[in-house]
DNA sequence: CAAATGACATTCT
DNA sequence: TAGAATGCCATTT
């Protein structure tokens, strides 16, 4: 709860718990491109975690504030979403991803400079 | 403290 | 290309 300021504007701190670090990186991630699992846990300097970030994003307890939608399966593919994935897949098209049934035009993943 | 769980990723059929 | 089988990590029981 301390961490909040941190984790809404998009800073990882070392200190804070594995979950808080995922939502500060999803914050950053810019609107009208997506990440993969995999992506936000390497970013975390720990690969391989992507199941973990999973998680972190379903419990995700400060949306939409935290865009958990812009994180998709490597493939692209809308995997889960609390919302729904129809509501998850119209929020991207919102925000102008290119989607094609459950998919999302993969691009490189450019992380928000603080 | 061991076992189970889940919004993943990779590889093999 | 689609579906099943394994491996992985952090969290929750």
């Amino acid at each position: 709860m301390q961490f909040l300021d941190d984790i809404l504007a998009g800073r990882v701190v070392p200190g804070m718990n594995f979950n808080q670090k995922v939502w500060a990186m999803t914050v950053r991630i810019p609107a009208g491109k997506v990440a993969t699992y995999g992506q936000v846990a390497k970013a975390l300097g720990s690969p391989g975690a992507a199941r973990a970030v999973g998680n972190a994003l379903n419990k995700n307890p400060y949306a939409p504030r935290v865009p958990c939608h812009r994180v998709v399966g490597s493939t692209g593919s809308l995997t889960g979403f609390a919302g729904g994935l129809p509501k998850k897949q119209q929020l991207l098209i919102e925000e102008g991803v290119a989607c094609a049934a459950h998919r999302v035009v993969m691009d490189r993943v450019e992380w928000v400079e603080l």
